[in-house]
DNA sequence: TAGATTGTTAATCGATTAACAATC
DNA sequence: TAGATTGTTAATCGATTAACAATC
């Protein structure tokens, strides 16, 4: 692992610090120090040390860190300079879900295409993103440079939906189904797997939750 | 940690073999062997062989599981032997998303009720689940013995309706509202947090998949 | 048998925390 | 200054893998 080596841990943890921190800059706090942002994150004091340090950002003793700073260090970590266009692949009630969560929240990161394989769906605008049929992704991935995609289809079809992306331009999946996708190895595949969430949830509402390591 | 210390990473992987061994099953397969296993979960075989330990079960070396076997073995960790109840707490796009795809699938694990503040949705049976408003929750789960929640409200109504929650007897929640939760230490969180995995997917979309341990 | 796989321990790996001199 | 917090290293911790005798 290089000098540089970044977790995705550490990616998570930047990502929730930053809705953090933005929440608190709307709050009118300026500055806060590792072991107030640690307890809102649910992280220890040392970690947030940490990952400052990966961050490249510099506190001080007296003030901590500087909130609106500090963001802007995230974001110059987090954000692509050129910004970055998502496309929502299966519009059932899932996809339509998601597609009111994320629609046209950030520009940085920005939902700009759905795709469906049901007629009835396609041409028509839902929350603002404009549906078409799968088969016209490689064309349209093209034209909005299209890199990360959201996969709500049914598991049957996430495999083949997942083959057709990645042969565009896609190199990072959001994969709601239920079902482990095979990748070239440049792509990066989170599994957002609800059944077994769920399930997890259920064995540790019976048997006990387990302490956390972060949480003194 | 006692010696019978079970991770929350084990369960997760106990859940996914569970399910790919029952569709191995469906197809008629009836045994399987550590590394067969490991390549479906995306893990490695030596995982796999411990895990199967973990739940007390063994192999043989010329057959490997017997998979009907091994489900059971699987059922008696993760399952209870009473069954457990669900609730879906906010029954926005969401939350009928969620109740469309957990509605009644599993005895063991079954959603038996909804909530909500709408007082347009209160009454309805959605997806075969009754909704009620949430102000009637202590009652409901004392009636149903609802121990799991799903929370998909949104960000400012979610510590609320966590409490209100816990002060039942709800132990375990799954939370989509991209806010942490503050719960007493005997309840279990676990956070489904789309926006952070959407920013972690995008990050790597960019800077390129990390290599991951099991996969060799 | 011969050979692939198992159960199991020891070694490895990576992430997290504890600790503390330096700092403002 | 006095005191709380910082950046940073070393120690700890837990999870994963490598390795191999035992097994069928």
């Amino acid at each position: 692992m290089p000098a540089t080596y970044i977790s995705e841990k550490i990616i998570a943890r930047l990502s929730l610090y930053r809705r953090l921190l933005s929440n608190l800059l709307l709050d009118g706090v300026q500055n806060v120090y590792s072991h107030q942002l640690a307890t809102m994150a649910g992280v220890s004091a040392a970690q947030v040390r940490r990952d400052m340090m990966a961050v490249g950002y510099n506190g001080t003793p007296v003030k901590g860190y500087t909130i609106s700073d500090l963001i802007e260090s995230i974001d110059r970590m987090l954000d692509s300079t050129h910004g970055q266009t998502v496309a929502i692949v299966g519009m059932g009630n899932l996809g339509r879900a998601i597609a009111a969560y994320f629609g046209n929240r950030k520009p940085n990161l920005s939902v700009r295409a759905a795709f469906d394989n049901d007629v009835e769906k396609i041409g028509h605008i839902v929350d603002g993103i404009e549906c078409f049929h799968v088969s016209e992704f490689p064309r349209v991935a093209e034209e909005r440079k299209i890199e990360v995609a959201v996969i709500t289809v049914p598991a049957h079809a996430a495999q083949p939906v997942a083959d057709l992306l990645t042969h565009s331009r896609v190199k990072g999946l959001l994969n709601f189904a239920p079902v482990r996708l095979r990748v070239p190895d440049d792509v990066y595949v989170e599994n957002m797997d609800m059944a077994v969430s769920l399930e997890k949830v259920a064995y540790f509402a019976r048997a006990g939750a387990p302490r956390r390591r972060g949480q003194a």
